[in-house]
DNA sequence: AATAGATTATTTGTTGAACAACAGAAAGCC
DNA sequence: GGCTTTCTGTTGTTCAACAAATAATCTATT
C-alpha cells in the first residue's frame, strides 16, 4: 500500500513523515511491539530510508517507538508499567499544577471547551472524541503552569496513552464516567478552589487507573 | 581539529557521537547560539552527515540544540526564560515528589553521597565536582518517585541546566551556598520530615533561580 | 523429535556523492 | 541608502553501496 505523504508548505518532509507515523501508532495502525521494516517503510512512504530514520529518532525520543540498535525500531508496547509510571507521573505533576492554578488563567477556558465538547461528543456516541476531549482536558490542567517544558514533555505522556487505549476495546469504560468528574474539577477550579480540586483530581487519576489497569489485566 | 569518535564496544557511532557532543556542548565547547555546520562538523568527527544529523535530531529533543527547517542546528541558548522554566519545572515536580518521599528509598543513598561528595569537592576547591554533585542530589531526590519517565524527562532538565551554569562563570556562587541546605533536606529526608523537607527545598529553589537570575543579569 | 551448530539471507548502521531547495550574502541599479 | 537581482553556501533529501549484526534456514548429532 504506497502512501506517499503529500507536501505541505513550510513543514520539512521529515516532520511531515513523523506525523503521519505518529498519528498511525496512536490511533493503532501499526500493531503493539510491531516491528517497522525501514525497508517496507521507506518504500510505502515513498521517502528515503535516510529520511526514515531521522523520524524513527524523534519518535523514539517521544516514547512511541522503541530502538533496538541492530534490531530496528518496533512500536512502542504499553504494559502495566507503563501504565503505573504514566498515571505516577500525572499525580505528580497535575495535582501539583493544580494547587498553585489560578482560576484566571486562561487555559481555564480550554478546560472547560474540553469538558463542553465530551459531552457533546457522548451524546452523538463519538466515544472517540469523547477521548480525545478527555485527555485535552488534562492537557490543559497542565497548561495552567505555564512551563513550555511541561506541556511539550506532557503532550508525549498523552500521546503514550493514546496509544494503550487504544490497545482497549472499552471506550466508554474508559472516558465516560469521568466526564462529571472533570466539569467537578473545572467547576473547583473556576470557583478558586485549589485544594479541593487538586483532592479531586487525585481521586480521579487513582480512580481511573485502577479502570484501566483492569481492563488491561481483561486482554 | 579532526576528533574521530574513537569506537566503544557495543554502542552505535551516533550513540557516542551524541554522547560527545552533549558533552561538548554542556561544558562549553560550543558557544551559545553558535552554529554547528554539519559539512565541518561531520568532516572532524569524521562521521558521515547523514549519522550527524540523526544525532542532531537526538539532541534537539534534549532540548541541547536548537533545529531551524533550511537554517540548520544551532547550540541552544538559556535566557532567562529558560532559567524560569527550568526552576518552575523543579518546583512543580522536586517538591511534589519530595512530599510523598519515604525515608527508606533507595535514593535516599545517592542523596546522601552526593552531599558528601559536594563537601569533599568544596574542600579541594574543585567548583566542577561539587557543581556535578549539587546536580546529582536533585537527581536523587527525582529518584524517589521511581519512575523512569520523571528520570528522564529531569535528566534533559538537569542538562540544560548545566548549560545554563556554564555561561556563568561563577561556579563558587552557584553551588557553594546551597552545599548545606541540600544536607539539610537529606536530614529532613531521613527522619521522614516529607513536609518540612519539602517546604525547604522550596525555599531553596526560589533562592537558587533568584541567585541564578542575578548572575544572568551581571552578563 | 529435539537440539546445537553452521550457513545463508535479511536488515540495520553507516558512508559518500549528488542534486534540489532554501537562506543569506554580495552585487547591481535607481 | 534602499531595493532588487544574482550568486554562494548550506541544508534537506535521495540513492547506491557495503560492512556488521541479527534472524532465518539448513544440516548434523543425539
Amino acid at each position: 500500500m504506497r502512501t506517499k505523504v503529500p507536501q505541505d508548505g513550510g513543514r520539512s518532509l521529515a516532520e511531515m513523515v513523523a506525523a503521519r507515523i505518529r498519528e498511525q501508532v496512536i490511533h493503532g495502525g501499526f500493531s503493539p511491539g510491531q516491528h517497522l521494516s525501514e525497508a517496507e517503510l521507506s518504500d510505502s512512504l515513498e521517502v528515503s530510508r535516510n529520511t526514515l530514520r531521522e523520524v524513527f529518532r524523534v519518535l523514539t525520543k517521544e516514547g512511541l517507538l522503541r530502538h533496538e540498535p541492530n534490531r530496528g525500531v518496533f512500536v512502542a508496547t504499553p504494559d502495566m508499567a507503563t501504565i503505573v509510571d504514566l498515571y505516577r507521573v500525572r499525580r505528580i505533576i497535575q495535582v501539583e499544577i493544580l494547587e498553585q492554578a489560578f482560576s484566571g488563567h486562561p487555559a481555564v477556558r480550554k478546560m472547560r471547551e474540553a469538558v463542553e465538547r465530551a459531552k457533546e461528543a457522548r451524546e452523538a456516541g463519538d466515544w472517540l472524541v469523547v477521548g480525545s476531549a478527555d485527555l485535552a482536558f488534562h492537557g490543559a490542567i497542565v497548561a495552567l503552569a505555564d512551563s513550555p517544558r511541561l506541556d511539550a514533555f506532557f503532550s508525549h505522556v498523552l500521546a503514550e496513552m493514546r496509544l494503550a487505549f487504544g490497545l482497549l476495546s472499552e471506550p466508554e469504560l474508559l472516558h465516560s464516567p469521568f466526564i462529571e468528574l472533570n466539569e467537578e474539577i473545572l467547576k473547583l477550579v473556576e470557583l478558586g478552589k485549589r485544594s479541593e480540586a487538586a483532592s479531586r483530581l487525585e481521586k480521579y487519576l487513582v480512580n481511573a487507573e485502577r479502570v484501566v489497569l483492569g481492563a488491561f489485566t481483561r486482554h
